[in-house]
DNA sequence: CATGAATGAGACTTCATTCAT
DNA sequence: TATGAATGAAGTCTCATTCAT
């Protein structure tokens, strides 16, 4: 991807964060950055392509944050700290691509858009699984629980975290607000039958 | 609210589940229940006033979920269970409705939308919090963990699965999973140093 | 006409002279009104019917005016401003009525209505024309200018303070300016070579 | 203002001339000049722009006349007439603006619009007063009438032949029957005390 | 006489996109 | 690469009018 490309990718969208999917419009992607419209179209051949666009940077740089963790760590729930402080990091670099993991709405247009958003959802979704199946098996993680259940409340507390964050325009410390979840999700998760 | 108004609010949500926001136009409403655009505007004054309307809607349903809740119940457990059970049923009778509760986009084309959308979020996450605090007092929730961080727990998660039974069509029995995500919640959030 | 008939055509000029042509929707006029759109229908045919009736209102009011000028009082001149003054006393009984007579657009929409308010716009100026020709005749009016003239700077003029009334949003004294314009006006047409 | 820009103002004029403010529509100004309404967005952001713009053409074809008036000339009463002269060969030039300076409707849609057809029309009345009151101190003008009462007939009796012309759809010679009507009220101006 | 509900046509405007330059 | 000018389709909304009640 090119730099003119990324550029287009992040006022698309910074303008979906800001105004909802609706403000996303080709007009506005350009005078965001100083463009016409049609110099746009030299860039992603439509706007499609530039929601796809998305997909592929959120994808990315989420499966980016993967290669840090390894699997070899005695402790499956540091290395799944590490893993959201990473994800943390990025939003905290580009706050506004919050709004693409919480967005029920961006890529919903298209059939093509949905699977491969679903895609990008599914392989995180296994990752963080693995995680936790690694957990409780080295008697770390609790096993009178579900995997799949103890995944719920992991990233839907965070992701509620997310979304208050954004619908607070991002005015707290998602960092530090995230270290005082942890510490609760920490107690709730760690097997404390021993 | 006459019969109509609730009807084009209940195909309007229907639209937006179905295809998104950006499908939910006043033509595709009109259609959805076999009147023509005209037509809708003898019932809102704007399309801004459906939205307007949805948000009461979706309000009013949840804020009478509320009155089913005894304060006076010895568990609080039982009475947050049973609150969300409620909503449960609504969204096992209209699931469409599910989408309001989880869309960030549908609501953010003015202020006053994002306002009356805030109320709504803000009284409930107040009402949960309220109950969590009586289970605490009453040493049925655990005490060592923040009660803010414990209704990150609850209400995250159960927004996830919500988001997960969106994203799969309603396929699955909401019922029946939420069940199966309760006896962890349960386990985790009681208070176990008994 | 009926009581009601005339409530609309008047709520209608006032509609057109409060914001123009444009503003005097059916809608509107039936709002002005307390009654329904519908409603209306039951007292006029068609929009077009409540235009004609304004022409015929103004029309028949103008007319009126005519009867009380005798063709035999021996001064032209003070029946043409008796004949002024009894339009002045009509527009400051209704004061909108005076944007009939000085709208152009109001009577554009089809050749019907052009025709309609052209008759009437014909009558008045040949009655004035046939004030101003008996004034030469009995040399009480200046004969070194053509009567047509002479009723343009009378006509004229007139209607340039109607318009500055109707500007000002009738605030000044309609009748006071005109004594004030009239002065001059006799000044102007008597026939001083006596 | 770009070419394209005066052609869509001109177009709009002529369109408001012949059939009355309500043809002045998108459509039919765009089909007018042979293109599709959006291609008039590029143009102008807004149809209330197309109506600034034409007060403004108006306006500064106004002023552009008092330049060319001295008020050095001795004779109030000859640069007087000039420049009625020279709006009249502006207005035999483009007919149908004469429209706009007899409209009341054309500006009637919003206060701003109103404000900004009022300072033009204010520019005028004081110009020609102006010339009226040198033309008094002077002796060139009688001074037993008050100049406003004069401008009433100078610009009352120019208006209602401009008036007469439009309803004639321009058929007859306007700057010949100026030309006559002149001729009275130069004979009516002009101190004969002397 | 009056209303509530509806409609087809058309208003203004914005959308994504194209193409010659 | 980029722009200016354009477009067809679609968006929200208002218009005058109709008709069953």
């Amino acid at each position: 991807m090119t730099d003119r490309q990324i550029e287009i990718l992040e006022a698309s969208v910074k303008l979906a964060a800001k105004n909802g999917v609706r403000a996303m419009t080709i007009k506005n992607i350009a005078s965001e950055i100083g463009l016409t419209e049609a110099a746009l179209y030299r860039h992603f051949q439509s706007k499609r392509e530039i929601l796809l666009g998305i997909i592929q940077l959120f994808s990315l740089s989420s499966q980016n944050d993967f290669k840090a963790i390894s699997m070899k760590n005695p402790s499956a729930l540091s290395e799944l700290k590490k893993l959201i402080l990473r994800r943390i990091e990025q939003f905290e670099h580009f706050p506004e691509i919050a709004y693409i993991m919480l967005s029920l709405d961006i890529f919903m247009q298209d059939e093509e858009l949905r699977v491969s958003a679903a895609e990008s959802i599914h392989k995180h979704k296994e990752f963080i699984l693995s995680l936790i199946l690694k957990g409780q098996e080295k008697n770390e993680i609790r096993s009178d629980s579900e995997p799949k259940e103890l995944f719920r409340i992991v990233l839907g507390s965070f992701r509620l975290l997310l979304t208050q964050w954004f619908l607070n325009k991002y005015q707290f410390s998602l960092k530090d607000e995230f270290e005082s979840l942890w510490k609760t999700l920490e107690t709730v998760l760690k097997n404390n039958s021993l």
